[in-house]
DNA sequence: TAAAAGTCTTAAACTAGTTCATTTTTTTTC
DNA sequence: GAAAAAAAATGAACTAGTTTAAGACTTTTA
């Protein structure tokens, strides 16, 4: 059986840890839907309720909060290969505290929450897909944390330049220091003395 | 049928998300093994490989690293009722960054890999169990690193202390400091700055 | 393709948190 | 229950990162 190319990437992601047969494989197909973004357009508004996850087929977004001052904290960027959304929202039924915005024009996968129960109950295999997604998302989840906050902000930034080289092309210096976590204008100090160096 | 105290505590954590039979409750049990650790002595230490994921039925323990100078930080104080572990070395058999030593005289139990792969095969419904369990574990890290890091050390204690108010009495100023992320001396003077407002 | 909007750079004055050193208080150990 | 060890408090000098402001450079939009 052939696949367009963005079911392709989606089954072949999920191949990493279950093996599907040809009938499970369209039916999951079934349960998702395609979502197109434009640059600069919001995925999700602080206040929405989520009703998608999200798997990246193209593209990049930045997912973030605003503290009580307006400031911008971007936890995380997502780019082709990558699931987003909020899951804590999309679980509970709660309004969501994120923004999702494009930076680039995007192509997603996304799944809703009746779909992903549903999905469950039909092919339960996929409690092992998502045991193993979750897993491998709360090990790294915990090293950043860990990691991040002894080091200072230039190491937290040469890491994340050696970590994802190609997103640090990709993305502003200011949406960079708001993933850093600090001011754009030390932002811009870091990079040039990096540079220097 | 009646269950040892420790027994009952961990079904009693495992019936938040699934049902067993009784005979599933057997088997499971069957799989853990009873640890004790006494107040100072380690339950693991960096280097080691994991052997155990822990289940806490009496006691607390703290979670660390050491960065290169040699300074701990805490990622988790973990008590009664707690899952702890480094889930990635356990998963990876790769040797542990982590320290994990008990604060007070506890009680565990422990599930070693071989039996963890084991319960999956024999009783998939923990498949579902540790999909649920990792994805609550997931959102409260997001969470947590999402806000942590643009609050200021007062805010953080603040709410550390609102969140955990039982946690904040059982554990000494120096391993709060630790956990905050900020020295034992600047961790003295925004306790005492807090007590007198 | 010109104007407008947004991003980046630089610099001076400021603040949250660190470091180091000393004393007091509490806990552990024999 | 005395001695030793560890934890907590306090203060002065220091550093990483913020704030504010202004000008230069780039990208977007009409």
């Amino acid at each position: 059986m052939i696949y367009k190319e963005s079911h392709a990437l989606i089954l072949n992601n999920i191949a990493r840890f279950i093996d599907l047969t040809e009938l499970e494989k369209q039916k999951y197909l079934s349960l998702l839907t395609d979502i197109k973004v434009k640059k600069k357009a919001f995925l999700m508004q602080a206040g929405d309720f989520a009703k998608y996850e999200y798997f990246i087929i193209k593209g990049c977004l930045k997912v973030y909060t605003l503290d009580e001052d307006g400031a911008p904290y971007i936890s995380m960027f997502a780019v082709e290969d990558y699931w987003t959304g909020d899951m804590a929202s999309f679980m509970t039924k709660e309004p969501t505290p994120y923004f999702i915005k494009a930076t680039e024009h995007s192509e997603l996968l996304g799944i809703s929450r009746a779909n992903y129960d549903l999905l469950f109950q039909e092919i339960p295999k996929f409690e092992r897909f998502y045991r193993i997604l979750y897993q491998r998302s709360l090990v790294s989840y915990i090293r950043r944390s860990n990691h991040g906050i002894s080091l200072t902000a230039e190491q937290r930034y040469i890491e994340f330049k050696k970590k994802y080289p190609k997103i640090v092309n990709r993305i502003t210096q200011k949406d960079l220091a708001a993933y850093i976590g600090i001011t754009p204008e030390f932002m811009s100090k870091i990079i040039s003395k990096v540079n220097r160096m």
